[in-house]
DNA sequence: CCGGCTTGCAGAATCGCTTCTTCAGCCCCG
DNA sequence: CGGGGCTGAAGAAGCGATTCTGCAAGCCGG
């Protein structure tokens, strides 16, 4: 051992075990990752000394090597210091925990990071080497998106990509038979004028879904009934509610966009003296398990956060690899509605919310 | 340049920022990273140029070179397939929302990875170059927590480690604190005989909480009631529940330590007609939701999981930075009782997220 | 007995950066 | 005018792996 130079506790390198073993650090490393021409004999003998040393290859070194890091970064929208709204918290704490657990299924650990990037080349993102990324929800020509691109790092979002970003692929429910079959499902339950709750920004899933209500209302003769407000504002969805229900064309059934909107919804229903789902019927967009335990319970549409999950890191991965040609993929998912008593006229054959599992999951 | 070999289109490495720039590697990497003796005017120089090719610096070989790759590891215990049980999982999402908060604030980004590790060297474990680690609810001699700290990485753990593992630190709430302050309420809205759902493992939690239960019953006189069962099964809990109401020594009170108890007992409470919180006082250790709109609101005790998390990453981010000194820091953090209906003889001022009056319906 | 093929392994060149060391000018002052 | 101190910048040695190439034996057939 010629380096050695004074650093007694370090951590074994291959050059130790390469000592230790009385062969060459090729050889070691050929041994251990299964390459080169090597018999049995000298591979297990290698794998005992590396052992005996504790010896655990070093992943910046391999890294740089290889070029393969074995990380995928996992973009968080963050507002001020916050990660995420807490609309969108529990969709995305399943997700994340779905594509984890995915990536872990591959062999790849995931990295949670700030959608934004400070100007300067060293922030997080570049002190991270990265295998590829999922972006949730990309903006329209996300900076973060057309650097990451720019470097050759594939890019997979959740949500369809608003402009032309050149994303190696996009996983996203299908909005429209969303939309649709939901409002299906309000008008089979007796429902004559559906109202809208939804967003004043120009995100797809807000374009998408209003877009598929106006057409249903078209279809069916119906005119539009419906409020919009600025989505991130916690406080607006309350007022957008009762401004709703305040109209002489009031609806007697309402779809919320967004997750909050269930609640605020049963308490301008509750303000009007509107009785759910007798006078009002009710389904929200919404991966809270709340809704299963309001007064009445809400039905919910669920875009099943732990599916898309899972698809966008499977995309990812195949993508890294290579796995399926380069060309770039789409996935539309389906959604379920998971109908409770506030949009059923007859009562559900229970009401009682099961005893099981507050947290309900995939 | 000397080597660019055909590799046209790659990345800008250093190299062809000294090149373009006219000066040399040494001053590129200087410049950039504010070091050495440079004028102003050859900084901004660089810089200009660095910008103008789109040059980032390649973290791996950062990491290599200084030691040090901005990540920090966030075991999740894994159940078969699955990362962390569903009674786990509120707690869970937020506390790793808020350490990756935290850790982005100072600089690091979080990796998720199981708590589990493959005998092999080759698992994501050692893929991943690690500043440093936190461990959620170390077991007693965790290999994972010896091998991380065999290779010198701080280890920082979310709940006082079992055993003598040598962790750089840890936090966990007060635990004694919190049910003696929970029964003290449960006592003062007159419960005379308060039973305890309990768990059958050895975890800290458990053992500190039974452990405060039975002293406060010590000190109050009572003869404890309890049933303990395995917290990891998610249908025994339903059963326990059943079986502390159907004692003879029925509890008038009940706490349950796990996140489903609530509704366990609520369902409990039901099949044996009694009415909560009449005749039946409840509290159960949740982060959820969903006890707030559940009939009737179930009070919980909260962990604050936010706080463990940003903490657990400060006292982690200290100890790789080696702020304060090295000796092991442990930090006791409180917990918030939310008081809801389900603990209150006496109504609360407004029944705020239950609507109707609370006989009415199942 | 010899040339060529296979086998088993070692040497050495990277990967892209940080940083220690060196060094050439230049200024200033004795 | 010469040397010491300072400034600005370059050289080169790694960090710890992977991997391409090379080379000495051993074995075989001709």
């Amino acid at each position: 051992m010629s380096r050695s130079r004074g650093r007694r506790l370090a951590r074994a390198g291959i050059r130790d075990v390469a000592a230790a073993a009385g062969v060459s650090i090729t050889t070691v490393s050929d041994a251990l990752n299964g390459k080169g021409r090597l018999p049995e004999a000298t591979r297990r003998h290698v794998r005992e000394v590396a052992d005996r040393l504790g010896y655990r290859p070093s992943a910046a070194a391999r890294t740089l090597r290889t070029g393969k890091s074995g990380l995928i970064g996992l973009t968080v929208t963050t507002y001020g210091d916050e990660p995420f709204t807490f609309t969108e918290f529990a969709y995305f704490a399943e997700m994340a925990r779905a594509a984890s657990s995915a990536a872990l299924a591959r062999g790849y650990a995931l990295v949670i990071l700030p959608a934004s990037t400070r100007q300067s080349p060293y922030d997080v993102w570049s002190n991270v080497a990265l295998d590829g990324t999922v972006v949730i929800d990309p903006s329209d020509r996300d900076p973060v998106v057309a650097e990451l691109v720019r470097q050759g790092i594939p890019v997979v979002s959740d949500g369809r990509p608003c402009g032309d970003l050149p994303v190696a692929a996009w996983v996203d429910n299908d909005h429209e038979a969303a939309v649709t079959g939901l409002l299906d499902h309000l008008a089979a339950a007796g429902a004559r004028r559906i109202g809208l709750l939804t967003g004043t920004s120009t995100d797809t899933y807000t374009r998408l879904s209003t877009s598929a209500y106006l057409q249903w209302c078209e279809r069916r003769g119906q005119t539009p009934v419906y409020e919009a407000y600025p989505a991130h504002d916690p406080c607006a969805g309350a007022v957008a509610a009762d401004r709703l229900l305040a109209r002489p064309d009031r609806p007697d059934a309402v779809y919320g966009l967004f997750d909050p909107n269930g609640t605020d919804l049963l308490a301008a229903a509750r303000r009007y003296g509107l009785r759910v789902p007798e006078d009002l019927l009710l389904v929200c967009c919404s991966e809270s398990a709340v809704y299963a335990a309001t007064d009445p319970p809400v039905t919910t549409l669920s875009l099943k956060p732990g599916r898309i999950g899972t698809t966008v890191v499977q995309l990812l991965i195949d993508a890294i690899e290579g796995v399926g040609g380069g060309r770039p993929v789409q996935r539309i998912m389906p959604t379920d509605l998971i109908v409770r008593a506030s949009s059923q006229r007859r009562r559900p054959r229970t009401t009682i919310s099961s005893p099981r599992s507050p947290e309900q999951h995939s």
